[in-house]
DNA sequence: GTCTATAATACGATAGAC
DNA sequence: GTCTATCGTATTATAGAC
């Protein structure tokens, strides 16, 4: 993996997770990162889409990564889970609500439009959603509700981003660790 | 108000929701109404971005309609809010997954761009979150309660319905409302 | 292999005719 | 008021020099 790949690839997924892919140009991407525009293509023989589709597994990986640290660390899995939210209300707060990662803006804006991005969020999500699974079992939760846990987990985590940056407040993501953890209490 | 302007905003809504606002450019929705370009800039001076807050606000009250129509009625709160998700995860489904309303994707977008376009989306959500508190006020929760579960429906459902866009499956929205409704039957 | 220069096109926005 | 023609500047992508 060549260096100036990466560079390319960190500075892209900067800039698409405040704006936003439509919104971010090439032209932008390589200002940025100094590189010139022949190069994105070498790197990128099927451009934009490309270069889209390695930022979403780039950045999926390294919260995969994140979510998986928090899991080990924190026993419980219920403080777990909650903690996790907590420090993403944190982290988005402290980025000025321009955080929150590219996936987001990505799958949204690709859903309808890119089969192949579509496809690369996707299984980032299911990525996320095992990791989350597997903690949930060492709850006492039958199968089932294992994954509907863990997919409501991400659901919630995803618009409750949405709504944080929208209100430029950490207070809807803190709500969704509240209520899940209260969620993950409940045996009904 | 004007006849036409409603239809560029009509064509300009079903054209975000499915594109994204970036993705979607004046030439196509021009293109698609029939209006020629002289009259998007007489209805809307500010150009796209106010055409966007046109959007956000007429899609918001008539998905805020459709909101106050099933609270009112069904009567039970919990079954109303889960019904309401389940219509949701159907109508997603049915429209091949290209649907969700363009407020998610404009809010996402806008986040970090446009303080206009961000606050139009974040006084859409307070009103839905009204909408719901007014109905869980009916069961048996106290004031903060219904503040945080009427803030994790709209986030959840709004996580839900990227989700289920990015795996063309109603599943992920299905799984909110089953487990909404079991948080809902949560008194902790 | 790395980069520059440029192509072709779409963008949002405006000026001005009627 | 309504619409047409056009402006300047983005966009993505490519061709070809080194």
């Amino acid at each position: 993996m060549s260096e100036k790949r990466n560079q390319i690839i960190d500075i892209a997924c900067q800039l698409m997770e405040t704006q936003g892919y439509h919104a971010t140009g090439l032209n932008q991407i390589l200002a940025e990162s100094g590189a010139p525009k022949g190069s994105l293509y070498y790197y990128f023989p099927d451009g934009k889409e490309e270069l889209g589709v390695a930022v979403v597994a780039n950045s999926g990986r390294l919260i995969e990564q994140r979510i998986r640290g928090v899991m080990a660390e924190i026993e419980d899995p219920i403080t777990a889970v909650t903690t996790f939210i907590t420090m993403l209300a944190a982290q988005v707060e402290a980025a000025d609500y321009r955080a929150g990662g590219p996936i987001t803006a990505i799958a949204l804006e690709s859903a309808s439009t890119s089969d192949r991005l579509r496809d690369a969020c996707h299984q980032v999500y299911q990525r996320w959603q095992d990791v989350f699974a597997e903690k949930l079992r060492q709850g006492n939760f039958d199968e089932a509700r294992v994954r509907r846990l863990a997919s409501i987990i991400i659901s919630a985590l995803e618009g409750g981003i949405i709504l944080s940056r929208s209100q430029h407040s950490p207070q809807p993501l803190l709500d969704v660790a509240a209520e899940i953890g209260v969620l993950l209490q409940c045996h009904v």
